[in-house]
DNA sequence: ACAATATGTCACAATATAGTGACATGAAGA
DNA sequence: TCTTCATGTCACTATATTGTGACATATTGT
C-alpha cells in the first residue's frame, strides 16, 4: 500500500492476520489484561503479541482502558461493522449479479474453444 | 502467518490489500481480461498486477477463463460470502454485548482511579 | 512464414511485517 | 524502602510482500 492508509485499510490489515482475528475473537468474549493474552497466545513472546495489539489498536479494533498499572484491552466491534456494510452489504446486488455470470461461463465451459482450465498457452508446466 | 494458511486465510490476506479490492470491485461488475485490469490500474505494471491477480486466483475470489491467447478473470463473491456469514453473521451476539460492555467503560472513565487515555505510566511520552 | 499481441515466468531490489531478547519505568505490596 | 509485577520501548533478525524489467511462448492476423 503505497497510499497513505484509510481507516478501513487498516481494519483490513489488521483482520488479514490470524492471531488477530483469534484476539478479536476472544476479546469479543471478554475484555482481557495484555498479560492474559500473552498467557492464551504462548510461546508467542510478550513483545510479539503487544505488536499485534498495537496493529489492533490503530484500527480502533481494541481500546484500551488503563487500571493502575493493568491494561485492560477492550473489543470495539464497529470498524467491523463498518466494512462489513461498505464491503458486503453494499455489493450484495453486484454479487449475485457476478455469480450467475460466473456460473453460466462455468456451465459453458464445455464449448471446445473455451475453457476453465487454462490448458492452452505455452508449455503446461510453465502456463499453469 | 506460520500454519500452514487456510482457506479464509488467503481470503482475508487477498481482501486486505486496497488495490486487490479495487481489482474485485471492478470485476464484480463486469469480467475484464488481463490487459483491461492492467490499462485500468496504471501506473503499476503488468507484471504486478498478475501478482495481484496471482493472490486473488489462490484465494478463489478470481476464476480465470481462456479464449484463446485471452485471459478472462472472472469475479467470485463465494468466498467473501463465507468468511462474512463465519466472521461477521455469527458473532453478531457476541458483538452486540461488546459493544455495551466498551460504552459502559467509556462512561465510566470519568472515576479517579481509571482512565481511556493511558495517561498513567511511565513518563507519557513513553507510554503513549 | 512473419509480425504483433496477450500472456506467463524468472531474477532481482525495496519495503513491510512478524518475531525475539534486552533494557527501562511506574505501580502495588511487603 | 525494596521487591515484584505489568507494561512500554529499542535494536535487531528473518521472512513476506510488493514491484520492476527482461525474456519466453502460444495465439491471431497478414
Amino acid at each position: 500500500m503505497k497510499t497513505p492508509a484509510t481507516e478501513d485499510d487498516r481494519v483490513w490489515r489488521a483482520l488479514s492476520d490470524g492471531r488477530r482475528r483469534e484476539m478479536l475473537d476472544r476479546l469479543a468474549d471478554t475484555p482481557m489484561t495484555t498479560g492474559a493474552i500473552v498467557e492464551a497466545f504462548a510461546p508467542l513472546c510478550r513483545t510479539g503479541v503487544m505488536k499485534h495489539l498495537e496493529v489492533l489498536v490503530a484500527a480502533e479494533l481494541v481500546v484500551v482502558r488503563w487500571q493502575g498499572r493493568v491494561r485492560w484491552n477492550h473489543f470495539n466491534p464497529v470498524p467491523i461493522d463498518r466494512i462489513s456494510r461498505r464491503w458486503i452489504d453494499g455489493r450484495r446486488r453486484k454479487m449475485s449479479s457476478a455469480l450467475r455470470r460466473l456460473k453460466d461461463v462455468v456451465e459453458l465451459s464445455l464449448d471446445p474453444d473455451e475453457t476453465v482450465e487454462p490448458i492452452k498457452p505455452v508449455k503446461p508446466e510453465r502456463m499453469k
